[in-house]
DNA sequence: CCCGCCCATACCGCGAAGGTATGAAGATCG
DNA sequence: CGATCTTCATACCTTCGCGGTATGGGCGGG
């Protein structure tokens, strides 16, 4: 199969004459001829009645000619498909997020706006926990993920901070530190924490203890929660407290009040983006400036 | 652009390699990096990244894989595509009727048969009078037609008669003949007739006066109307009597009754299908065999 | 009945695709 | 750290197929 025989196919369907058609190609009609029958050699079929005045698509013919139509017309918009896709117009976009990111609106808010700025790009959409984003930008199963803390990876990713929030105390209801207008980090010192688990590597986990061993104290650690959403289930069942970025206050969960806190407690919890460093598409490098600029205003 | 080389570019992506892919391809390693870099030339975009231990599709790349396996897998169904044109498995049909074809429960009853034996056809129906469906056949605006009568037409019309069936009289409610179990065509010599427009050439309208005067007497025309249906309604309001097709009972108008004629009033009214003799068409062909074997069973 | 139109066939030249040989760049392993 | 291997790129040659020219054949029109 060939699409240049499909042109000259639906060129003699068109004109009716294969001479004229030849005229109408720029080639001359001997040519034209073999190719035709060459066409209905392949396909077994034949195409034209051959008239004394010209030719006539058989019932056949008008079939193929109108699927040869079809595939001429998709073959011939390919370059410019080619050149869409290039400027990151289309394709395809895999994001993952952890679930405390799943709270932080920055994150919704570019998903939103990179899905309105390319809307010819499809995206796909995972929520899961930092190691295993990790794991599935590097197998490739993922093309950008929002996490927390930085992991354990790999040189070939790219890990930028796009902005940092503070971290507020998370208490029982009712809890005595939960009526004033603030806590202090010290406050803390002799309440029992729940923790999600931590991470491999360095993360917000690593931070909290780092910070309150400034302010004088270790931690006294009770449960533990796989992720950070169900941490403050634990915090609702009076098991402990916890300390959690403030976006997480948008989760209103019955029995857990959220307190900032009074004065500097040397904490932050980053958002992070993290790409494939060797990764040279379009759509990408598009959705990281979006998000930078985003960032940085 | 060129098929062969979309075929290359999809077994490239598939492989991510070009040697690997060279080999399922038959083909050696060079000329297919030749014919991958010639697309990318001609596209005007880097399909592929060239690793040290293989190819990479960029983004730009896997649009375009993608919408190249469209384009191929059309391609190659082609084949199949034109073999079950050529057995009249798909294509269009125009069918065309005369008012009076409209009722006859046959010519419903094809219709529909064809419809479900060759569902892959798209049908066309069209009813109108038959000076027009013969125009239109000559026209190639038509493919077949259901008429009563030959009609003035061409040497390249085929009129073949599928079968015949009885006339009736069609008499206003109340009249003096309807009562009894029929009524011989001469009863009807003192009657006004209200006819169908004479088509031009022999048509129903000509057997009838023929009859009629076969039984002794000349029939007294008082209106005529534009097609048979609307006939009926002149018998209703009274301005005559008239004679039609058998099936015509199938139209109950209110104000007339239909009676059989008692003995052979030498009057049948022929249901003919015409086609183009030249029509080669498989589709025109099967919907051909498939009424004539319905006609004769 | 001859002429003209249009499709089919025969033969030739050229260009593009494939094959062979070889180079270059980077990963792998001792 | 260097030898080797893997894989893509380049150079040159061969071949096949497409298009061109010349010509025949069949059917309709004057």
């Amino acid at each position: 199969m060939d699409l240049r025989r499909l042109r000259y196919l639906v060129t003699v369907a068109d004109e009716g004459h294969i001479t004229r058609a030849a005229e109408r190609l720029g080639i001359q009609q001997p040519p034209l001829t073999r190719q035709i029958r060459a066409l209905e050699d392949e396909l077994g079929v034949v195409l034209f009645q051959r008239l004394p005045r010209g030719m006539r698509a058989t019932e056949a013919g008008r079939v193929v000619v109108e699927e040869a139509r079809r595939i001429l017309e998709r073959a011939d918009r390919l370059p410019d498909t080619a050149a869409r896709a290039a400027r990151g117009e289309q394709g395809r976009l895999a994001i993952g997020y952890t679930s405390s990111g799943a709270f932080q609106p920055f994150v919704a808010q570019q998903i939103r706006a990179f899905r309105t700025a390319s809307p010819g790009v499809q995206l796909a959409l995972a929520e899961d926990g930092t190691p295993e984003l990790v794991a599935a930008l590097e197998e490739e199963r993922l093309d950008a993920a929002f996490v927390r803390s930085g992991g354990a990876h790999g040189a070939g990713l790219r890990v930028e901070p796009l902005l940092e929030e503070p971290m507020v105390a998370a208490l029982p209801t009712g809890h005595r530190l939960a009526a004033a207008g603030g806590v202090a980090l010290a406050e803390l010192a002799d309440q029992t924490f729940v923790f999600y688990r931590r991470p491999t590597g360095p993360g917000l986990h690593d931070a909290i203890v780092a910070a309150c061993l400034r302010a004088g104290f270790s931690p006294m650690v009770g449960q533990e929660a796989p992720r950070m959403s169900s941490t403050l289930g634990l915090v609702a069942a009076g098991l402990g407290v916890s300390i959690v970025p403030a976006s997480m206050q948008r989760m209103n969960v019955e029995g857990v009040v959220f307190t900032p806190f009074k004065g500097d407690p040397g904490l932050a919890a980053p958002l992070l983006l993290v790409t494939r460093r060797r990764d040279r598409s379009p759509i990408v490098e598009a959705f990281r400036a979006q998000a930078k600029a985003a960032a940085t205003d």
